[in-house]
DNA sequence: CCTACAAGGGTAAGCGTTTTCATCTATACG
DNA sequence: CGTATAGATGAAAACGCTTACCCTTGTAGG
């Protein structure tokens, strides 16, 4: 491929001055610029951004660490956080790690690696390995260190706000479907619903994942499923878990909501097309993957970030696998 | 950060020495490897990919261009794709276009610009943009150049799949509702549904997206789909627009199948979770997924890839959303 | 006519690697 | 005892870029 030296003897100048006309910098006559120009355009000459970025110190490039790119709510904020970062000059490098362990520590070495500007790490399991890395990282869903920004929603009052919008729906026979333990977000999620049912002094079975996209148990087994009528009232930990839940009780003919009503957590975009549409708990991925965005963005720039735990917050979206009328619930 | 003068400082040996012990590569003795070992550990030195690359000419990095990771058939072949290249030691560079051919073209000099290895492009408008780009290309449903390798179903016979099962099933008042014109995949599709249609003398209605993503069109003006009733059968590009048409029968009340009849293309992971569960052509995401991957490190090792059209056979899959009976079409 | 300064452009060093080449020490062989 | 030879190491050039620094003009002011 083109280099720099080649252009410049193409147009017959030296090669600081086609540094100089590519990158805006010092002066470069009309004349010569055109020489310069003409060259690229007939060598079809792109400058080196890996040269560019050992010579810079970082590179242009985020890495997006996400469990799995196939989740609905995290490919809807990988959408989101591509937009926001292509428009400040950045590319994202994307990490899919399968929750697992050892994916995710791969990638952190490879994007140190290609020194990255930064990190946007989804329901990290890691701890010590993102905190010597001298990049900056964001977090979503999981709380990595004191040092190192977390985005979440507060998940505590979100899973209170599905038990009482399950428990006003008239549940009493409660089932809560749960995932991954080491994210901070879904244990709390956990803890806020089950310190609610407490209130109420209801007791929460609880059924554990541990990861999120199921399709394939649908075909073999879910064992962990199989006494479902037993409930009147599921709270699954996230909206594609949730699908998976659904489908299930419609294969054991269990009308949603008559039987059993069913609330998720995500409001990603899957909610809109199961049938019956899902009741679900808001984290709004356009504010999630804004903040995330920026934050990091922010913290390349090295400006200051003042709060290192930032909440959004949780809103209960009301459709129809659950029964309670619209009107009385909407808005938080 | 560190890099390998220290590394070699540190050690007390040369930074050649260095360079040896990282990429085996030569005599180390154990002494040094271990003084070496301990330095990178004591630095949490990782070797800098940008140098490595610019040296070497390519990084190992290839580039992923989509119209939109949301579209559930993308981001499961994102996956897969993924799942493939990082076992050869390859990563993503995910680039997004919204189905804009300026983002597509932004991306494709960002990717020149970084030495991508390779570059995997989905649906993809541009054209003479990718042949003197120098890096091996893949293709999947669009038809770039000769030179560059395209795979797709073989959608015409997709299409025809698509009409002979709607026909069978008894629909006669029949529109097509299609996708972007620039994609070869998706005109094939539709001429051959008109093709086989007009060989039962039938007469297709046609209506066109210009995406495929229209979660927004719910909300919004769908004008297009506004007379549906006039219709007992509907075949949609591809499963994330057709769970868009499903959605609106139901929010018009034309019930599936019994009113209208759908099916939809790819056998995207949505299609299980609406309901009724949607009829669609397969066209496997596993083998197009791998196949891409596959084809795409094959060229970049300079391994000679003989055919520059990859076809991969689409297959009914049966569900809900149509109305003849299981068994007898099962299995093309 | 000389000086000063701005505009314009080139040389070379340096970014962090890899790799070639030369050097040096033992050991084995004749 | 001389000399191949294998093992082990470092110096230095090169990859494609940016930038600090220096040199050359041309013009204006004295």
């Amino acid at each position: 491929m083109t280099n720099m030296r080649r252009i410049a003897k193409e147009a017959g100048v030296g090669i600081a001055t086609v540094s100089r006309y590519i990158n805006n910098t010092g002066y470069v006559s009309d004349e010569l610029k055109k020489k310069i120009e003409e060259a690229i355009e007939r060598t079809n000459y792109r400058p080196n951004e890996l040269a560019r970025a050992i010579f810079n110190r970082n590179s242009k490039i985020i890495g997006l660490i996400v469990p799995n790119i196939s989740n609905p709510y995290f490919n809807e904020l990988a959408l989101i956080i591509e937009e926001v970062v292509s428009k400040a000059g950045y590319s994202i490098f994307l990490c899919n790690t399968n929750d697992e362990l050892e994916k995710e520590q791969h990638y952190i070495n490879v994007l140190q690696g290609h020194r990255v500007a930064g990190i946007i790490t989804v329901r990290s399991r890691c701890k010590e390995e993102y905190t010597f890395l001298g990049v900056p990282v964001v977090s979503f869903e999981s709380v990595i260190s004191d040092e190192i920004v977390t985005v979440a929603t507060d998940n505590v009052k979100g899973g209170k706000l599905a038990f009482n919008h399950l428990y006003e729906c008239g549940c009493r026979e409660i089932v809560h479907v749960s995932g991954p333990i080491y994210s901070s977000a879904i244990t709390d999620r956990c803890n806020g619903f089950l310190k609610e049912a407490d209130k109420k002094q209801i007791t929460i079975d609880l059924l554990q994942f541990d990861t999120d996209f199921q399709r394939k148990m649908l075909e073999s087994n879910i064992r962990a499923l199989e006494d479902i009528e037993k409930y009147d009232g599921i709270f699954v930990f996230n909206d594609i878990a949730a699908a998976t839940v659904i489908r299930y009780c419609q294969l054991k003919k269990v009308k949603i909501p008559e039987e059993v009503q069913v609330i998720g957590y995500d409001n990603s975009y899957i909610g809109e097309f199961l049938y019956p549409s899902l009741t679900t708990i808001e984290q709004s991925v356009q504010e999630v993957g804004i903040t995330l965005a920026d934050v990091v963005i922010r913290l390349i720039r090295g400006e200051e970030v003042q709060e290192q735990r930032i909440s959004i917050e949780p809103r209960l979206i009301k459709r129809e696998t659950t029964k309670l009328q619209n009107n009385s619930v909407q808005g938080v």
